[in-house]
DNA sequence: CTGAAAGCGCTAACAT
DNA sequence: ATGTTAGCGCTTTCAG
């Protein structure tokens, strides 16, 4: 494996061709008519040579134009993996690389570490993923003097953003069990991404109080099935729970997990409402009750929205995504 | 929101704290000593004027040194996900910038094209997963002159490489259906990532082999859950199918759906035994026995390999990590 | 310790 | 059509 000395340039395939290093540079980028002779003799030097231009001196000279950065919560998670695939075939077919710097922390010098190196690559542009309290820690220490699109479940007045509708999610999914007859719909909530209460918690709370309804007091979890199953078995010991709306779908098919571990049957007993559709949702048993969201639309979307901030259109693109509830077979009428 | 007129440069900032460029830069990276006196000028200006340095001209300058890429298949896959989780968080302990390149087909110019963009970023080298057709691909495509690590399932000779066990694991999911009482294992198998056979499924033949027992066709299944349940549809007209073995754990928890759907018990009538230990296999009904790898370790480890990669040396770090089975309730005794 | 000068690889502007 | 010159922002000599 003979690692080169020295990696190959323009100069090195403009020498071995025999014309000036602008002629080459013309060649690949098409810039200007260059005489088929020549033309021919720097593509042969290219292929001999097997030169690859140098992205970093593109980027110096005219501020890089072809790399985004995507600052994300784990990508493990499905929201997050989906958004970004959603991204990646946008850039992709525009020709655009995209970085993926991981933010787990909500700790300010975590944050402002994470984005200085994200910036301090040539960098045409940054999405930020705002589902969670880092993402929006994100926000709180951006420079001013970057493109920025944001994916988000929360409006934010400052930046163009693709948004989801998780309020009118949280109110559909809500709505849906009331309309089956339940008294009132119980919820367990994903972590908040800032103080407060996420909007899917809001959009349940709309829905209750609407008709009417009690209004619980809510249940926090994580955005872990395995939280959702031990609130199962901790709600199967209380019969007066018949309707639970999950903040997300990895806590709704742990908490039926649980409840019928606990010996409660879903939906005879309990009906139970997740968000998001993972893959999963439908093959689940009983097949899950959901709210959909398109999240590769939404990595698209923000793409799309982060192209024209950085055509210094100031639009403030906000495009609300939404929400589509998917009646399968975890709800039912209350007994 | 006022998009700036021009970013600034270290010349901005000499210029504020009345010293040379190179001063700025000393400052920075801490290359040489500088007076306290100019050192906080220098810090103040740079705080005054929100200076971020300019990641191309440093690339320029060194040849990048801190950005990697890693060519992947579709990352909502969780063993992809899992992986580059992996890779990225070794990456950021590190001061790492991670670009992430999909590649989801196998057509020579698609793979080309995506490598041609991906080496044109200033970057310092490659991890390839190749678990798959297109990660095959690509190899043959790699040019010889950037450093390069695998994460993957099947040996190669030529590049250092985090390598998962896959053959192993095969054979120790069939052994333990056959040790339950058996008489045979059928399989289900992902797509080889080559023409032939992928290695799960070779480890499943050897075992079958060595214990002398009837080697039934290979069912072909995607990776997808989806394909899983139709397999186990049809497979639950066959009630000489006692035991059977997936490609990965998607498969499997599709193929107990259809099964279950179409009356069979699992583990009762059929045992089940899945490859990757995704996050819901221990979720489903029943838990399922399958094959757990460690996909963050092997990420972590790949990065490393690149590292030694880039640092020159030839080590051709074959790093075989080893399988290990976990029994969970889908597998029995047949009746 | 610090500034001046040179150069990384490329493209844009200017002359032919 | 093509070569020459300049310059992108930074780091690295090299003087002093």
């Amino acid at each position: 494996m003979n690692r080169p000395s020295r990696p190959v340039s323009m100069a090195d395939v403009a020498r071995l061709a025999n014309v000036s290093v602008p002629t080459v540079s013309r060649v690949m980028t098409g810039a200007a008519r260059v005489s088929p002779d020549k033309a021919t003799r720097v593509e042969d030097a290219i292929k001999q040579l097997g030169y690859r231009p140098n992205g970093a001196a593109r980027a110096l000279v005219h501020g890089a134009q072809n790399t985004i950065v995507v600052l994300t919560g784990n990508t493990t998670y499905y929201g997050y993996a989906a958004t970004i695939q959603g991204i990646e075939e946008a850039a992709r077919a525009d020709g655009t690389m995209v970085v993926i710097a991981v933010i787990e922390s909500d700790q300010d010098d975590d944050v402002q570490a994470a984005i200085g190196l994200a910036l301090s690559q040539p960098v045409a542009g940054i999405i930020v993923l705002t589902f969670d309290r880092p993402g929006e820690a994100v926000l709180r220490h951006l420079p001013q003097d970057v493109a920025v699109a944001l994916a988000s479940g929360r409006p934010n007045a400052t930046r163009p953003q693709a948004l989801i509708d998780e309020f009118g999610g949280g109110r559909a999914a809500t709505r849906h069990l009331l309309e089956l007859g339940h008294t009132t719909v119980h919820h367990v909530s994903i972590p908040p991404s800032v103080s407060g209460e996420d909007l899917r918690t809001a959009g349940w709370r709309a829905a209750l109080t609407a008709a009417g309804a009690v209004v619980p007091d809510v249940i926090p979890g994580s955005f872990e099935a395995r939280s959702g199953i031990e609130i199962g078995r901790r709600l199967a010991a209380r019969p007066e729970v018949t309707a639970i709306f999950c903040g997300n779908d990895e806590l709704a098919m742990g908490l039926i997990r649980g409840l019928v571990d606990a010996g409660r049957r879903v939906p005879e007993d309990v009906s139970v409402v997740g968000f998001d559709d993972h893959p999963f949702a439908e093959l689940w048993s009983p097949p899950l009750t959901t709210v959909v969201q398109d999240f590769g639309h939404i990595g698209r979307r923000s793409y799309d929205l982060l192209l024209e901030a950085m055509g210094g259109d100031d639009a403030e693109g906000d495009h609300v995504q939404p929400t589509e509830l998917v009646v399968r077979r975890s709800t039912a009428p209350p007994r």
